[in-house]
DNA sequence: GCCCAGGATCACC
DNA sequence: GGTGATCCTGGG
């Protein structure tokens, strides 16, 4: 059992990225010696619900409460609108910029992972503002990426600052108080269903000064437990929010997904419990990255068999 | 009209 | 501690 850590020697290469260059022109910033930045890969994998493809190769969507858009042409990846500051401030550590993806896991003689992180190349992790990443996983629960999307997308109309950017109108994602302002009823007709009551509480209990930010010094465990507090939020939903907004990058949300991919590929099956330390001593610290080149690769080898369009 | 997918919760063992 | 019914709704 012990041999399993060997092969993931090389993780030792998850580091700082060295060669990346950054530079400022017509209002956005300009990325360039990127290799492992694949906007598709990033954006609809499931941890946002906020981006949608425009055109090939173009993302907008919102995040902290600006719009952006992504471009990928070749290997120049631009971000606009992005001055140096707000570069600096928000979109560097929104899109784990200073984080080399490119050497984790190379080599690492596990077939399924190797081939999700060939396949999921440019794939990154985000870190997203933690109240927004709370309440989208819980509406996810029990829900499809469609779905979710438009009701986030309803909630954030109904409460969200409104601004306005080449003339369209878009929505920052609400603040704990103002999402606890509405009623059960009103976020029913954003289309929420049973987990309205969950959102209300929730949020009135971050407003009411459950302390998200402060999770981050805790242990994953304390952190997950504390998260579990919260209506709405079960072992996989608490993950998703410690992986996608808090940093726990050994959080390994145990969807059906993952679940499909620890059977068919590793032969293991077991309660939540159990999927989590297994993930832990097969993957390592970096187990919720291992977690998203899996979940990627089986969601889209199972979309092409069946057309399905569930995260 | 019927059935299914998806995760949290609750009652019950 | 584990199991199974229930919640809601778009889509087949």
């Amino acid at each position: 059992m012990k041999a399993r850590c060997s092969p993931y020697k090389k993780m030792q290469g998850y580091g700082i990225l060295k060669h990346m260059e950054v530079s400022f022109e017509g209002g956005g910033a300009v990325l360039k010696g990127m290799s492992c930045f694949e906007p598709r890969h990033i954006f609809d994998n499931g941890q946002t619900f906020r981006f949608d493809e425009v055109e090939e190769g173009v993302f907008e969507g919102v995040a902290h409460g600006r719009f952006l858009r992504v471009t990928k042409k070749g290997n120049r990846i631009t971000l606009y609108p992005c001055g140096a500051e707000e570069y600096e401030q928000v979109w560097k550590r929104y899109f784990d910029l200073e984080t080399d993806y490119g050497m984790l896991f190379c080599d690492c003689g596990d077939e399924a992972l190797e081939k999700g992180r060939q396949y999921g190349c440019g794939l990154r992790l985000l870190n997203q503002p933690p109240f927004e990443t709370l309440v989208s996983f819980i509406v996810s629960a029990n829900n499809n990426l469609k779905r979710i999307k438009g009701i986030i997308r309803r909630i954030c109309e109904r409460c969200g600052r409104p601004f306005v950017f080449e003339g369209k109108t878009y929505y920052a994602f609400p603040e704990a108080d103002k999402l606890a302002a509405l009623s059960v009823e009103a976020l029913k007709e954003c289309g929420s269903g049973y987990r309205a009551p969950y959102i209300k509480e929730t949020a009135r209990m971050v407003a009411g000064g459950f302390d998200l930010e402060g999770l981050r010094a805790k242990s994953y465990g304390d952190a997950k437990k504390e998260l579990m507090e919260l209506p709405g939020v079960g072992p996989k939903v608490a993950d998703c929010i410690l992986l996608f907004s808090l940093g726990f990058r050994d959080a390994f949300p145990a969807d059906v997904w993952i679940k499909r991919v620890l059977k068919e590929h590793y032969g293991f099956a077991g309660n939540d419990r159990q999927v989590y330390a297994f993930a832990r001593k097969r993957f390592g610290k970096y187990a919720g990255i291992a977690q998203q080149y899996l979940f990627f690769w089986q969601r889209d080898k199972d979309r092409n068999d069946g057309e399905k369009n569930t995260i």
